[in-house]
DNA sequence: CGAGGGGTTGACGTTGTTCAATGAGCGTGG
DNA sequence: CCACGCTCATTGAACAACGTCAACCCCTCG
């Protein structure tokens, strides 16, 4: 086993020795792709010391060239677009074990600005080394590809629930849509899980203002769906809230493939 | 000159024939991604013979796993996402030129369906030559990747344009993307195209009732900034309308890529 | 102790929906 | 040929959803 050996400081080796934060992103996101053991090696040791950002900074700005892409450690982070009032729309929410902003390597210059929604501590792959991967093993320009695509699958839907749905399905499904992704990575128990967004961040995901997102979820407790406080969510009945949002996880491909 | 030899029914030729409509696909396409003619010859005697869609008929239904990809020589198409009441949200317009549904490759299960809008003309690409046009050719598989991550950054400024702009300013936002989109591959001409969409298949691509977005229309008419009679739209004050929809084309990455 | 950010609530105005009725155009069958 | 049924567009009136303005709370941090 590649990642058998435990270190006392918590990294994992195989001759190598890793930042222990990268082994577990990498460990992560093994979960939802099937990497081989030389596969998560190569792109480990490609991955590059974590930073942090702090809440509200940007990690990438719209129309920017960058040369590397981004994976979230630690924290929520966003892709946005800005609009002429200053005000923004969220276009997508990134939580750990999310490879941010590998969008920026085919695009070479991103249409929407990265920004961190709390503090966060972000690893960084250069797409230099990203082209090496690839170049080496087919198989990894799809596993990225196919990364990409969820994204864009998560972007439909957001247009789905943001054109179509109202109010408390609304909110609900944006709930829905975090927990699920928070249960697959194990940052979820049992219906609770963090949820570190403000109201007026909410607002900006669903096209809401943020006074009507307070009302919104006013609701949603007062109807026994979940409680919200102090920046944790729990859902008291799933399945109700599920069916109330419509929500169906099937666009977010959390099952793993077999190619 | 691979193309340079004009054939009597209209085909172009290099020693091996394509079907008039296909050369005239990957020409349209080579305007915006840089083919050699090498590549371009590759791809289009692996794209097979067209086939005809009725108006609202689907070439892809959600959740089917299938095995080719589909390009539009004609009509126009929309990814589009059911809601539980039977109505649904079109999430991207698809027009002549377009790689419809590329993302069928990665994901393998459609998260969403494709449907006719109006009668289209279709030609396939089966994903087994998709792979084969990779494996020869890493290029081209940025090529593809950057293609369908355009289709992705369409998503977001979707989103932003559903979740953040208003009546007159969101609908003419999604005039002046279908009209950029158009006068890329030559389907525009001085402010005036084709544009073969009901009000209310308009309305299932802004989250507007197809009332609403009559009255929109009306609005946009009598403040003079286009008409729109028969299927076809002039827009007079193109500047203006840019403004009022706060459009930027910079999402559409329509200029020609170096790489 | 004061300032500032986040949350809560009420009153009121705007945007957009629903219901309903009408007309124009078009293909089909008698 | 016209009558019909259909789809699409148009317009009005009542209603619901959501935003804006304003006031107030709590908490934290300097």
């Amino acid at each position: 086993m590649v990642y058998s050996e435990q270190h006392s400081d918590g990294a994992l080796l195989k001759g190598r020795t890793f930042d222990p934060d990268i082994a577990k992103f990498v460990a992560t996101i093994r979960k939802r792709f099937s990497f081989s053991e030389a596969e998560a090696e190569r792109l480990s040791e490609r991955i590059t010391l974590t930073t942090v950002y702090d809440r509200e900074e940007f990690l990438v700005r719209e129309d920017e060239r960058i040369h590397f892409s981004s994976l979230i450690i630690e924290g929520y982070a966003a892709r946005a677009k800005y609009n002429e009032d200053g005000s923004r729309q969220i276009t997508q929410l990134q939580i750990p074990g999310d490879f941010v902003d590998l969008h920026s390597y085919p695009l070479e210059v991103l249409d929407h600005s990265i920004v961190a929604l709390t503090s966060c501590t972000i690893a960084k792959l250069h797409h230099t080394d990203i082209s090496e991967l690839i170049d080496h093993d087919p198989r990894m320009a799809r596993i990225l590809w196919f990364s990409t695509m969820v994204d864009a699958a998560m972007h439909r839907e957001w247009i789905q629930n943001i054109g179509s749905r109202e109010g408390k399905a609304r909110i609900a499904h944006l709930i829905c849509e975090i927990h699920a992704r928070s249960e697959v990575v194990g940052l979820a128990d049992n219906g609770t899980f963090d949820f570190p967004l403000t109201q007026t961040q909410l607002g900006e995901c669903l096209g809401f203002s943020q006074i009507h997102v307070n009302r919104l979820l006013r609701q949603l407790r007062e109807d026994g769906y979940l409680t919200f406080k102090e920046k944790i969510i729990t859902i008291h009945k799933r399945d109700e809230l599920c069916d109330l949002a419509g929500f169906d996880p099937n666009y977010l491909y959390l099952t793993k493939r077999s190619s």
